[in-house]
RNA sequence: CGGGACAUAGCUCAGCUUGGUAGAGCGCCCGCUUUGGGAGCGGGAGGUCGCAGGUUCAAAUCCUGUUGUCCCGACCA
């Protein structure tokens, strides 16, 4: 059905919202796809949905072509599935929790002496489903004939975020495509994974939405293999690197390629200098060149050991320290130290990360402020211990992959105002165990030596994960194999942001007058302007419209009589529409005009056979 | 959760410093004119100035509290 602008319900706007931002939110807005109705929570208009619907087609299309399954999971989830498997706790306070009229009543007092009641929630909108589909594939699975199984549903997902923005972007109420898939063997789950990912790539690839595959850590969902596609835009959250030869990764998924080793045979004794006042890197450097200056070079940070002491909060509660030591030009990323220090230090399960306080470092006094180091001897090692010798501190002492045996480093002497210069590693000191925590910098070599690394942001469209076996123990998802023997399934999930879709794809194709919809998610073919006055453009446009339609081409029809051409032509370009159609001032003669959205390209069409040459567009479009 | 800003008509904003009957532009409705780049003239509808207290004869304006929204950071399949 012809769309007729006379009845849409639609009203576009000429100035964005004042707390619209970026271009995606202004534009969905100003050109009526959607209205905000709270932080994070959009209306979808009519024109919204038709875009919507056509992502959403796109995706079930290449679901179904892999021999996935849709199903449909409510939104509003009972608590004690998530409480099963530890994320009611973990997903704190981003999760939406409500109480039912059964809920637990509890009474407390405020701050008025009043007395109140709440009832502590029992359910919880579900901020992704990987509990449901395990519970219900429990349900009806019971043997190894029931699998591989790869089931999906598209749902809308809330999260309290706590901070949304960017409109459609980061919101707190978003529509996502999920899978799962259920498997018995690695290599069946291998191989689902492999036909996510590939069905993801001709996804991005039907939508005109760049998309780049980047290893990823696997965060609050658990699970090992895991890697999100990542849409490059200045907009987007999320920093990845590249490099020329190929090598991606998020930031946080970074590895180093450790230098080789330095032969140290003939290295001077290391030598401690009173270096008062220096305690930062930048003091310590200044201090260095004026009174220890090297000859053939000023001593840059690098040259320097920075020892960051860092404490964990383990899920028990338990506070633990630790010492990373990292180039003195570098920065430690706490967020990437977090992700992998609990196995190097010993601690299981989730824990968070924060820089050591006073109080931590007046609990260790072998820990001086600004002067921290490994110590002098591999024989009373203060940080680091040696196999059979303990250090003094007993804290994990864990370093950044550059520091390897034969290099040498200025660091703290471990007495106020003292450093140690000619500190080499693997002679003078040792460690516990390397991690990797420093903040990833433009022109850092890329592992597989694949060339320098430089860094882009990036929107976050998918992540695919292996999940293993964490939601199957967890709520118990076993089937009988072959020999009538009990095994646990193996799981994998697989996410796609479908408003997230729609919004960036708007950030790639838009203009400063509105957007430019690839021509497979337009919301119509054609936006067809009749102008002028008189009937007989109209009497024209209606059944150039009605041909279209019957020809398989969608319209969107401006017959609005009383609104000027400018008007018109200002709300086809900002709808977006990928051809427009304008019937007006070369009827008369027998032309109408077929305008190019994108490159603005205006071709005259003959009035009287006009549907072939449009029809032929709008096919090379989709 | 830390830092900052804002809240007045559907949208963008002025008014607040110095308290005194709530404004403009755009949009919307009616009439006439206009019809190839966001038209003109005339008439009109629309706001408990986020909310709650307080000060005052009188509060959009001053004070206190609170809620909401946006930005930076922290956080975030």
């Amino acid at each position: 059905m012809t769309v007729r602008l006379s009845h849409l319900f639609l009203r576009t706007l000429r100035e964005a919202p004042a707390d619209a931002d970026v271009a995606s939110h202004q534009l969905l807005i100003r050109a009526g796809y959607i209205r905000p109705a709270a932080a994070g929570i959009y209306s979808w208009l009519p024109l919204g949905l038709r875009v919507l619907r056509r992502i959403e087609h796109i995706v079930r299309e290449e679901m179904d072509a892999i021999g996935a399954q849709e199903v449909h999971f409510p939104a509003l989830l009972p608590k004690e599935p998530y409480q099963a498997t530890g994320r009611w706790e973990e997903y704190g306070d981003n999760i939406f929790r409500v109480p039912d009229r059964k809920a637990e009543l509890i009474e407390y007092t405020d701050a008025e002496g009043q007395t109140r009641q709440v009832r502590v929630p029992n359910y919880l909108l579900a901020p992704t489903h990987e509990e449901a589909f395990t519970q219900l594939v429990k349900d009806i699975a019971g043997s190894y004939k029931d699998l591989p199984l790869n089931l999906y549903q598209i749902q809308t997902k809330y999260r309290d975020e706590a901070r949304p923005r960017a409109g459609l972007l980061r919101g707190r109420e978003f529509i996502m495509k999920d899978s799962y898939s259920f498997c018995l063997t690695d290599e069946d789950q291998q191989a689902a994974y492999d036909a996510h990912r590939a069905a993801y790539l001709r996804i991005f690839e039907r939508l005109g939405l760049p998309a780049v595959p980047v290893s990823a850590q696997s965060g609050a969902m658990g699970g090992s293999a895991s890697e999100e596609f990542l849409h490059p835009s200045d907009v987007g959250e999320d920093t990845f690197v590249e490099s020329p030869g190929g090598y991606r990764a998020n930031v946080e998924a970074v590895t180093t390629a450790p230098p080789e080793p330095i032969p140290y045979d003939d290295a001077p004794a290391a030598e401690v200098h009173h270096t008062p006042g220096t305690d930062t890197i930048e003091t310590l450097v200044a201090a260095a060149n004026a009174d220890h200056p090297r000859e053939d070079r000023l001593w840059t940070a690098a040259d320097t050991l920075k020892n960051v002491v860092v404490a964990a909060t383990t899920p028990d509660g338990e506070r633990k320290l630790a010492v990373i030591a990292v180039p003195g030009d570098r920065d430690v990323d706490l967020k990437r130290a977090e992700a992998t220090i609990g196995e190097k230090i010993g601690v299981a399960g989730e824990l968070q990360l924060e820089a050591a306080t006073e109080e931590d470092l007046k609990a260790n006094p072998g820990l001086v402020r600004g002067y921290i180091g490994p110590g002098l001897r591999l024989d009373e090692p203060q940080l680091g211990a040696t196999g059979e010798v303990a250090s003094v501190t007993g804290i994990p002492y864990l370093v950044d992959p550059r520091i390897v045996p034969g290099t040498r480093w200025i660091t703290g002497a471990n007495r106020a105002d003292h450093h140690v210069f000619g500190l080499v590693a693997g002679r003078d000191f040792t460690w516990d165990d390397t991690i990797e925590s420093v903040v990833v910098r433009d022109g850092d070599p890329a592992p597989d030596g694949s060339g320098p690394l430089v860094t882009r942001r990036g929107i976050e469209m998918g992540h695919i994960f292996m999940l293993g076996t964490r939601y199957a123990e967890a709520l118990g998802l076993q089937v009988l194999d072959a020999n009538g023997t009990l095994q646990t399934v193996t799981m994998g999930s697989y996410g796609f942001g479908i408003t997230r879709a729609l919004a960036a794809l708007v950030e790639a194709n838009h203009d400063d007058r509105g957007i430019i919809w690839p021509g497979n998610v337009a919301p119509a073919d054609v936006h067809l302007v009749a102008t002028g006055k008189g009937t007989e453009v109209y009497d024209y446009a209606d059944r150039l419209a009605a041909e279209l339609e019957a020809a398989g081409v969608s319209v969107i029809y401006d017959d609005r009589p009383k609104v000027s051409p400018g008007v018109k032509f200002g709300d086809a370009e900002l709808l977006g529409v990928p051809s427009i159609v304008v019937v007006g001032r070369g009827l008369p003669e027998g032309r109408i005009e077929l305008k190019d959205r994108r490159s603005g390209e205006v071709t005259d069409l003959d009035a009287g056979n006009a549907v072939g040459p449009i029809a032929e567009r709008v096919a090379s479009l989709r």
